[in-house]
DNA sequence: GATGAATGAGCATTCATTCAT
DNA sequence: CATGAATGAATGCTCATTCAT
């Protein structure tokens, strides 16, 4: 993808307009649904322009290119996970044991939910250029780290007990996929059960 | 994908020769590996073609489509696994300790050096027609259950402790892709020192 | 090109007003550049929109249509030739050779100035309409009589000598074309040495 | 145009066959053809496709994109140029006068026979990325430059006169292609005639 | 006068697959 | 078995132009 960003001068105003972030929210959201079903490269733009229903060259006034709209798929995916740590709720526990459990099932909530646009970041995420797959790891990269810090304090004050820091957070965010990316095989459990086998085993594993 | 199963009439005897198979594990071999690195869908039949130094017409007397590669491919990368439990050094030890031990070892193994093909597996597994992606889910699903008959052994055993043996032996299979799956968050680690703490991760959480 | 003759309704008024006529001609400016330097059909009006940071709606205001634009900016580009005879200082110039070689510099002068929209001119005609070419064709053509004019005259009055009036006058047209259409294999040569060249070598052939 | 010379690894033998050069030359003459009526731009790969009876798809089995397709028109119209210096009928005369005669003798007639073409040339140049255009321009100012060459033999043998040898040589090549640049003017004349009043022309200023 | 969203035909190019030789 | 030419639908994307507001 070449993000035209030099040759965007244009009307600048107008693309930071609600109405116009409004509609690009629709296409991402309706290609992220194509793109989990289908695949990336099995969707095509024409596919996107029948689901929402915007002509197939209005399309491209609303986004750069096939790739930006995967771009924003994943941003989209990824947001909740870094509004997590912006949340008073969860930065103001005390507590370790009562953080991290109140982290994973957030997280959980949130992958049971979006199990498919999930299961698109992992399949998808090489397609993406360098660059934009760099942004995109980065911002995994930092969550895993507020993961580790919060372990880290938790070792601290004899509350987990694990090898390494950084494996276990890498580890832990791993294993809150587990639903995601395996659910074929993991029909038989019900949605709760399964969150809350993942939960025990997940605490059960630093404490 | 069309299997031209009836309608093959050629030289039926020929497709079983040894040489026959050989030229097409070698497909099957490359193509991994350009589908590894690129995609399946990034991947054209020419680039196949260049890479075996098979003719872009000759290939398809050797495979039935594409879709017929990427299905072999996957079979290529699970039969270890298969193999596993026909290994008597397995399945002859006594220890369920020992026993699980081992196969995590040998499937760390694996999937240390296979990182790619096992990633391309849970990448383009949905690019499969039903059919073909059935076959390849139930033998997943048969060699989950085995881990879960070693695991319940165990248990009964008083060897090993957990909630459930069908989400053990799921997460247990899970866990042991997360280098293939993550290997690019785990640079840090070297390769001997990720796999003991994978091992010993895993180890912990049943016992 | 629809040239909406009759169907323009709007303000009348309005499209001969000063305002009007102004905001047009920096669009041909713009255009002209844009031409030049990308070539007319590689130039998008989009480009020509944030060129002159004019709406792209807005800009059909102004102009019909992209041939419309293509068609003035060659008129632009002529006007100075047609503008020269009627100036006085050359009219009323007697001695055929003095009037000649004050055209000639003229016109060295201008196309050492405009080498790009000139060379715009030989390489994009083609692409207008056949009514519009006739037009700028036939105005090309009363200059080329114009000079034949004076290169009788001065055969008359046996200051000049050649073949062919019409022949050495559109000889001459086209040889004060060279810098322009040739200015890549002309880089060795300054500007005023090249003009001087150029001048002698037409005032020679006639004389 | 990126020239894939690194991917076109594979069958380099067939490409280099007669019969493959053959189709190849098939449509680039056709494309020229179309190109010169038409314009580069205008012309669609669908309408070659048309024009050649060459389906699209094979159509590039042949050339590496429409880029190619012009550069390779552009060498075609060039050729003759160049195969020019190597005929012995013209690097054995002795007379710079004689010889610089049938240069200019040999290029009108090529001129008047391929007009479309040489306009061609002139008007899309400018369209080849630049490493390809650097090519055909070195070619063209090579050849200038053997004209140039004759210039300087014929002034030492105080044949020719004249200011400047290069630009002599560049004036000349230039006023070569008068008919073809502006035959749109020069249609009152028979082609003969004409070509003899440029021939004089020509003569007449280095003499 | 100005805006920006809409239109849909058109573009070059790629692809898996086939088939006569 | 091997070849290489053929097929034609499909793809992502661009464009001049229009029009309701």
């Amino acid at each position: 993808m070449k993000k035209k960003q030099g040759t965007c001068n244009g009307p600048i105003a107008e693309k930071n307009s609600i109405l116009f972030k409004t509609r690009r929210f629709q296409i991402i959201k309706k290609a992220a649904k194509l793109f989990s079903k289908k695949g990336y490269a099995q969707t095509s733009m024409r596919e996107i322009s029948r689901e929402t229903g915007i002509d197939v060259g209005n399309l491209y006034y609303f986004i750069d290119s096939k790739e930006d709209i995967l771009f924003r798929v994943f941003e989209m995916v990824h947001e909740p996970e870094i509004r997590l740590f912006e949340n008073q709720c969860i930065t103001s526990i005390e507590d370790p044991g009562k953080q991290l459990q109140t982290v994973i099932h957030e997280l959980l909530t949130f992958g049971s939910r979006h199990r498919d646009e999930i299961l698109l970041l992992y399949r998808e995420s090489k397609l993406l250029p360098k660059d934009l797959l760099k942004i995109i790891m980065e911002r995994e990269s930092n969550f895993v780290k507020q993961i580790e810090e919060i372990l880290k304090k938790g070792k601290e004050k004899k509350v987990f007990n694990f090898d390494d820091a950084s494996f276990a957070a890498n580890m832990i965010i791993y294993e809150l996929s587990l639903y995601p990316l395996r659910s074929w095989n993991l029909k038989k459990f019900q949605r709760e059960e399964l969150m809350n086998l993942i939960e025990r085993h997940i605490m059960n594993a630093v404490m």
